[in-house]
DNA sequence: TCTGGGGTCCTAGGACCC
DNA sequence: TCTGGGGTCCTAGGACCC
C-alpha cells in the first residue's frame, strides 16, 4: 500500500494572479468592423471630440500622446491620414462583454477590473499546466472568438501581474504573455521599469519618489517600508509590499455597490441661458436616476454643479455646486428631476459662458431600509415603483422612447460627435451586411 | 473655435464629546 | 472657566485608476 503524504505548506499551490488586458481597446473595436483600416493610424476621441483617448499602434508610432487635444494634432492627422473616431461606448461595452464572457469560461475566477481588463485567479492552475501555455490559450481564444488582441501577465500579486502585463505589451519578443512567477525574473523586469509604470504610482508620486532617488520599480520594492509609509501613505506601502511578492490585494469576487453616481458632460459649445443648462441637467438627472435603479438603490443626496471653461482665461470664470439632502431617499425620476431643476436655478448666475454641468447622487440606501422619523410627513409619489419600471423597460430597448418634457428643451448644449461609427452590434439597422 | 467622464480610497483638520 | 488626552464623525481635497 502506498503511503499518502500529508499536505504541507510547501505543497500548497502558490498564489497566482493573471491580468488580461486588451490592446488599444477602443481603437481595436473600431477596427473590428473596418478591416480596410487594419494598418492605418487610427485614434478614438473623447466626448465632444476633445482629445485622443485611444490610439492604434500606428498612431502611437506617430507620436500622438494619450490625451492629446485633437485641435493640437490636426496637422499630424492630415499629414498621415489618421482616422479619427468619436467614442462609441455602446460598441465598446458590447465587445467588452464578449471578451469577459470568453475569459470567464476559461478561468476559475474572474474580476472584471475595467472595460478592457480583468484579473483572474490562477492559483492551482499553475501546478496543472505551464502558465505560459495557459496564457497563450487565453489570448488565442479571445482573439479567435471576439477578434480582439490581448496581453497576459501572471504573477503572485496583482501589482506584479500588472507589471508582467506591462512587460508583455512593451516587449514583443514575449509574444504577449509574461510569467513572472520567479523572483529572479520579477527583479530583472523591475530593474528596467521606471517607477511611474507601477500600478498605483502616478505623476505626482513618481516625481516625489524620483527626488528621493527612487527611479525604478526595483528601487521601490527594495525601499524601507517604514520610510515609505511615513513619507507617503499606507497605499504606497502596500504597493511596495506587492512588488516584493507579498499579496495585499485580493480578488473582488462581488462587484461592490456604488457609493455615488455621476453624470456630467462638457457642452458642444458654450451656453449662457438658464433654460439651456436646465435642459442639460434634466437629461443628466434622468440618466443618473436610471443608473440608480439599475443598482437597486435609493439616494438621499443630490448635487448639481456647473462651470465655465477654466482653460479660457479671457472669459469671466464661475464655478459652483450645491448639494441637497432629501428627507427620505428616493429612486423616483420625477422627484429627483424637480429637485435638480430647483438646485440648478439656485446656483445659476447670468452673464457667463458655461461649458460643463453635471449631477451627482450619493448617500445610498436599499429601498425600504431607511428609518423614517415619527414626525416625517413625506408623501411618496404615487405608483412610483410601477411607473419607473415601465419607464426603464421602454427605454431598455431604445433609449429615449419615453422621456420627460424638461429633457427636450434647448439642445444647444449637445455634444459634438461628428465622427461616430455605426452601432454595429447593438442596433439592428447598423448591423454590417455581408455580400 | 477646439482640452473626457466616471469612479475609489486615504488623509488632514475641524467640531464635538467625555 | 481652564486644561489635557483621547475618541468619533464629517468634510474637503488630493492622489490614483481606466
Amino acid at each position: 500500500m502506498g503511503c499518502v503524504k500529508p499536505i504541507t505548506a510547501a505543497q500548497k499551490p502558490a498564489r497566482c494572479f493573471a491580468l488580461i488586458d486588451c490592446n488599444n481597446f477602443y481603437a481595436s473595436c473600431e477596427r473590428l468592423f473596418r478591416p480596410d483600416l487594419k494598418f492605418k493610424p487610427l485614434i478614438v476621441a473623447s466626448n465632444n471630440d476633445g482629445c485622443a483617448v485611444a490610439r492604434s499602434a500606428e498612431a502611437k508610432a506617430l507620436g500622438i500622446k494619450m490625451g492629446a487635444p485633437i485641435f493640437k494634432i490636426q496637422d499630424l492627422i492630415r499629414q498621415h491620414d489618421v482616422q479619427v473616431f468619436s467614442s462609441n461606448y455602446a460598441l465598446y461595452a458590447d465587445i467588452s462583454n464578449r471578451v469577459m464572457t470568453t475569459l470567464e469560461s476559461m478561468v476559475p475566477q474572474l474580476e472584471v477590473y475595467s472595460i478592457d481588463e480583468a484579473f483572474a485567479d490562477l492559483t492551482g492552475v499553475a501546478s496543472a499546466v505551464s502558465l505560459t501555455d495557459f496564457g497563450h490559450e487565453l489570448r488565442d481564444k479571445v482573439e479567435r472568438w471576439v477578434g480582439i488582441r490581448t496581453c497576459v501577465g501572471m504573477a503572485p500579486t496583482k501589482t506584479l501581474a500588472k507589471l508582467a502585463n506591462y512587460g508583455a505589451k512593451k516587449y514583443p519578443k514575449t509574444g504577449g504573455v509574461v510569467d513572472l512567477t520567479s523572483q529572479a525574473r520579477q527583479r530583472k523586469l523591475m530593474a528596467i521599469t521606471p517607477v511611474d509604470e507601477v500600478w498605483g504610482v502616478g505623476r505626482k508620486l513618481s516625481k516625489r519618489l524620483n527626488t528621493m532617488g527612487i527611479e525604478t520599480a526595483l528601487q521601490l520594492a527594495d525601499a524601507d517600508l517604514k520610510t515609505i509609509r511615513k513619507a507617503f501613505s499606507v497605499v504606497l506601502e502596500r504597493t511596495a509590499r506587492e512588488l516584493r511578492g507579498e499579496s495585499c490585494l485580493s480578488m473582488q469576487d462581488v462587484t461592490p455597490t456604488k457609493q455615488q453616481i455621476v453624470v456630467s458632460r462638457s457642452f458642444g459649445s458654450p451656453v449662457e441661458g438658464l433654460d439651456s443648462i436646465q435642459s442639460a441637467v434634466a437629461t443628466f438627472i434622468v440618466r443618473a436616476a436610471e443608473k440608480l435603479r439599475y443598482e437597486g438603490q435609493s439616494a438621499k443626496q443630490a448635487t448639481v454643479f456647473m462651470r465655465t471653461n477654466p482653460f479660457n482665461t479671457s472669459d469671466a470664470q464661475y464655478s459652483n455646486s450645491v448639494t441637497y439632502e432629501l428627507p427620505v431617499p428616493t429612486q423616483d425620476t420625477r422627484e429627483l428631476l424637480t429637485l435638480a431643476q430647483a438646485l440648478c436655478a439656485r446656483i445659476y448666475r447670468p452673464g457667463f459662458r458655461y461649458t460643463k454641468a453635471g449631477v451627482m447622487l450619493s448617500d445610498f440606501y436599499q429601498p425600504g431600509v431607511f428609518q423614517t422619523s415619527l414626525f416625517d410627513v413625506h408623501e411618496p409619489k404615487p405608483k412610483s415603483k410601477a411607473l419607473m419600471a415601465v419607464l426603464d423597460n421602454l427605454n431598455k430597448t431604445k433609449t429615449g422612447t419615453l422621456y420627460f418634457a424638461s429633457q427636450h428643451g434647448k439642445t444647444d448644449w449637445h455634444m459634438k460627435r461628428e465622427r461616430l461609427s455605426p452601432a454595429y452590434t447593438t442596433r439592428w439597422s447598423d448591423i454590417p451586411k455581408a455580400r
